[in-house]
DNA sequence: CATGAATGAGTGTTCATTCAT
DNA sequence: TATGAATGAACACTCATTCAT
């Protein structure tokens, strides 16, 4: 917009993520390109290179920014008990981790293919699966394994999908935490050792 | 393998049909080129241009045929009453429509992005949408649409999450769809008229 | 230079070939650019994908056409008696290949940096380690071996370098050869088996 | 190392003249990036440009330090009587010259094309010249002036063509130099002023 | 029913270079 | 002495699409 040439402040990294994470959450990654990407920023495109080694890399930064809280909360609930208090515990605060960082989670479930053989596909598939490992019980009868994942990927595809229904988004938020929160009671075996 | 049996004597739109779906559930669209198709049938880009005007073209007719089910299965659910009887036999045919047709839900879940702003990703979001009027009561606690809500998605992502568990397709199918009626079930209101 | 449509003959790989070739030799392989060719020859430069795979696959197929001779006078050399004669015919022969593809191996003298990690590169130096092994003998002096190495890089630089003195190509050629044929005939050992 | 050992209290100015010959040499001068050199010596790219206006610049750098020694070589040989002793001496001192700055006149030698139309190409091509015409006599023989091409162009290509063969580096340096001693003196015309 | 030949617009990436600090 | 941040121009390459034959 403006030709002044600004006085490069040191934040166009953090800038660069921000765009590039707009971006590929509303037209997808492919679908994105680097020229558009510098030309919201008024920058070149050599500049993004100067901050980021490939396109790749710029997606990869902001997933390990946001992905972080995700991470810790899978470390906390691995020195859990595996008790159903930690499971609802863990579901509301995944909750949360999703509404922080809800471009991202939108984007990485709506790019699923062509994320696939990037290194954050992986890494995000990977942490779906630890965290449905703190939420099931390994030898519960299938349709509880079931639920499990249909409360996570309730509260993933839910957020969005609930946009097109009307209701306050703390109170959809909840509805779903509710939910999921509902669907793992229904499989957690009351007595696992008995 | 398709529904609607076209007997082409020229089979080769049906085959540029397959290989297309093929790629594109196994790489997504942006990434699947034309030539790639082309050369995985032995004939060139041109003759693609032969049978299908555009590359949306080829995706458009691929999902026009394997998603007419759903649409009977829409028009059905739309004349019956609203019970939960009926809620449960929807579900149950969708649960058959989405493994006839398993490889193109499987690309719609996995490529919302890329097909945002393609014809098909705007049908398809508007029959999911018809499919979730007619399980949800308009006017029941948020809590209770969420519910429907999850029951689609889980039978969606299930479907495909659920490669990594053991069990039997047959076994797990069923449980995914205990999973949705039971949520269905609880979602219904008994008596909506009193 | 025409902007007329000119009826696209089929000569365009040909045409590729040769324009390419001319400014490699002149300017170097890096400093050529797929653009500059394309605009020499008045088409796109996505022509030239039509004809070849990469920029390298263009220095591949002039290589392999006007490299054969030398093939096949490597091959008859191999069958031939060691003797000073076939040296010298040898000597002829390759002589004449390197005049019918004088742009080519002026290329691959100049270029030997840019081209040494080319497929092309390690063949050229195959090529000319086995011609080498045709002319010496593997047990002759150390000054012997030399005076073979020296008739072959005199046959190529010679040429060249003979650019900025006075005289005849024709005698050019012939004074090389002499002085060529002298190098081996003196590295030839008389009487090997004695 | 250098020829004049230039004590420069920082260093860095003939560091960066060793690691850029080095991998010019190695990879060519158009193959090897700015960023290359500086990521090779741990300083910016910026910092190249404190020591030297342009890429080039360093090659030139590199060439009039390490070329000087044949400069004075030329300068000396103008002076003596172009008796066949000169020659022979010329020629012994080039070849220390030429070990001497080993990786400089590789690099001349493989980047010819490269260098063609940077100042150091046509300097270079010069000398060698200068050279040229301190060996051979301006009205001999054609097979003569060839000879003595023949021997420059053996001196340099030859040590290069040489690493694959047996042999101690010391006997092959003495072997080239026979060998080009050996040409020049048989086109040394006898009786020149006769 | 299909191909051979080509295009125009685009992609991600790299380069030598600049300049305020 | 050096760097951090950026640029402009180029590069090799790919894509969906067209059209005469």
């Amino acid at each position: 917009m403006g030709s002044t040439p600004q006085p490069r402040r040191g934040n166009t990294r953090q800038r660069i993520q921000d765009v590039a994470l707009e971006l590929f959450a509303e037209q997808g990654y492919e679908k994105t390109s680097l020229r558009e990407i510098s030309e919201k920023l008024d920058v070149t495109k050599a500049a993004l290179y100067y901050h980021f080694k490939t396109k790749e890399d710029i997606l990869v930064s902001i997933f390990d920014d946001l992905n972080r809280p995700v991470e810790k909360l899978i470390a906390w609930g691995k020195e859990q008990p595996r008790t159903l208090e930690t499971k609802k515990e863990l579901l509301v605060r995944y909750s949360d981790a999703l509404i922080d960082a809800a471009p991202l989670f939108r984007f990485m479930q709506e790019n699923q293919a062509a994320v696939r053989d990037l290194s954050v596909g992986e890494t995000s598939k990977k942490r779906l699966m630890e965290l449905l490992d703190l939420l099931k019980d390994p030898d519960a009868a299938l349709a509880d394994q079931v639920r499990c994942v249909s409360a996570l990927v309730s509260m993933h595809a839910g957020m969005f999908f609930l946009k097109d229904v009307d209701g306050k988004v703390e109170d959809k938020r909840e509805a779903v935490l509710e939910v999921a929160v509902g669907l793992v009671t229904q499989a957690h075996s009351p007595d696992p050792a008995k």
